[in-house]
DNA sequence: GATGAATGAGAGTTCATTCAT
DNA sequence: CATGAATGAACTCTCATTCAT
């Protein structure tokens, strides 16, 4: 924003406070609103759906999206932006490292972080460069809640961020047709079983699998 | 008793004159292409191009399949049902139960159980009967894998079977327009982190935890 | 049928009186079959649904009549002919010959002639030999009835073979969804009600109105 | 007035901003281009056609009619309509009340009120509160027609309202493929026929009849 | 700038007709 | 010969996107 700000100041435009106004307002119901749709209806949903729950014709739904990648474009950047607001949240944790990492899981759920995963089939470009600069930020911050957690020895050592990521995204994928902007205790308890077994073992728990782990690979 | 019904069909069984060797072969490859194309492209790819994929022409596939709906049953019973198999072999296993809980999940996961999470949305009878039966079926059978794992010690406690279904389906979804009919390593890894979680450890691993998991629901 | 007979018997073909038992019976039932269901459905009932209700497979329609048009002829050609018998019936009628023109109107509307009005749109030659023959049988059976009613001076003398053949057909004319071979008592009424207009008064009983039908014909 | 309607709009009128002049143009082509393909060709006529035939995409069609059932029910709303002026205009006329019932019927005929006919098979709401009150509001003007003819002696006791819209819908039914958008003097030949059997007699003509009336209804 | 309306391309489904058993 | 199955063309209806007000 500041960087907007600047460049308007530069170019001596007129200030023209006025009439970004309601247009700005409008722009941001468009994507709560197709943010709250994608997630109820998955990401095939009409967009005139979308600009009539955003209380907008469709019409200037297009005037701010072109089309529907553009739109899918503001609303998974939107997403990962708050995501990674919570997990630079939770990296201010004081406490166990390992609880910090958990919350930041469980607070990513109730971001619908898992509502993008159908996004990210096509339609939009994935490998966008303002998409990319946010996808690392993201990444960075959950980097450096793993490897807090890993370093005070709560995490097992052989997870990635990679890990956490898709999983918790997996684990939250909401069902099209579920009304359902919260994510249920059920989904939380899924989460957190997923969490312990990224816990690290007082000893080396692992071990006693280990070798039938690799026999499981072997399956079929 | 095989003269019984030699004499039958001999005399007078005027319907189902033939079991029409080359229908069911046409009707066992739209199931076939119908699995593979919800599994690569989700649950409302054209059935059109389903007909195509199964070498057959469109009216041939309403033929079997009134509609969407009926199509979806099918394919919904036949993972079910396979996934049953796995379940059932596994119960078979005699070594570590844990070890057949966790060969079952692997397996559920290659029959790519996870696929039929977007057709649970609706659009067809998710209480039908048939339907009622083999999920039932499923239920039974995963329940005796639990039951044996939780009573060897090797399971936690408070795992219900559900637990596992939902989780299980939800770490295995597909991401729509990816072609891989095979579950890949990256998957498996993270059904096996899940797994881990279920492990019931040596000791009661999670009383040091538990209070901070309280404080963990008060998130948001 | 006697001019059939005589056809096969003249050119000495071999008896092959069996083969054609069954295959006349269906013959004959897919007619039937048709005939009630034009009444019922009007002429555009999906032929698989006449090939059912007739209890043979569509293919078997399909050998009897290559066609929809052909179908649809042979339909037409049996309403008219038993048509033309009821005139014929009436014109035995040794009473008033009004009255036996009115029996055959009456005997007329339940042979469901008027059901044959929507297939003299197209979709079938109308001008086919056999069917102009038929048709003139029954034109010249109807001329006899009209002919002697008018001669006894029981018949307005401005009416005309056409007159009553059409106006009858229109005011049989099945309402398509209304499952009814049997004509109603309402619209038996409506014939008749038709049939009074037709009637001779005592003395000329038109010339009171006639400057006023003129004035109606500038309506509008 | 106008004053006070200008104020309003001026002021507030957030809803219906503007009647949208070129939409109520559509619709209205809509609508006439379905009554005449309805006459021309029966109700099945492809929605596609009568969009080509009104100039508009056959998206603008359902945007304003969203199935057939609702195109249905405006054309039938729209006939209905204009007969019942047709019904009210004849009212009005001074002469003879039996020649004003003769002239409604001319001028329903020319509405084509027969078309309706194959509508009221199914498709749509018969039964819509908007439907019910416009044909409540053409059987009284047909009723007082009807029952100014009777006190006259210039009608037959015995008639009902139904019986003359009844038979008039069926005497004007067109013929599917028969493009002709006015009634055809054959028809009108007809419609007299049955209004000339409507009449009352100078004396009690159809005592002569009665018994082989009764006669009549024993066939079969 | 915002809106409602218009559009054409496409998907689901039905049906007349042909084919293989 | 009779049958069930297969097929493609046609029709209804939806939706992303563009246009006129």
């Amino acid at each position: 924003m500041d960087t907007v700000a600047r460049t308007a100041a530069g170019t001596a435009q007129p200030r023209t406070p006025r009439p970004r106004a309601d247009a700005l307002r409008n722009r941001e119901r468009i994507v709560t609103a197709a943010r709250e749709m994608f997630v109820e209806f998955g990401p095939d949903v009409p967009l005139d759906e979308v600009a009539r729950r955003a209380g907008v014709g469709n019409a200037t739904l297009y005037r701010n999206f072109p089309d529907r990648a553009a739109l899918t474009h503001e609303v998974v950047l939107a997403v990962t932006s708050r995501t990674t607001d919570r997990a630079e949240e939770a990296a201010n944790d004081e406490g166990d490292p390992f609880i910090a990492l958990s919350r930041f899981v469980h607070a990513a759920a109730d971001e619908r972080i898992g509502a993008l995963c159908p996004m990210l089939s096509g339609g939009f470009d994935k490998d966008h460069p303002e998409l990319l600069a946010e996808r690392r930020r993201l990444e960075e911050a959950v980097e450096g809640l793993v490897g807090r957690a890993m370093s005070a020895g709560r995490l097992r050592t052989d997870i990635a961020v990679g890990d956490v990521l898709v999983a918790l995204s997996q684990l939250t994928r909401p069902l099209p047709g579920i009304a359902c902007m919260n994510i249920d205790r059920f989904t939380h308890r899924h989460i957190q079983l997923f969490l312990d077994g990224l816990e690290a073992p007082a000893r080396s728990r692992l071990t006693g699998t280990a070798a039938t782990l690799e026999d499981l690979r072997r399956r079929t």
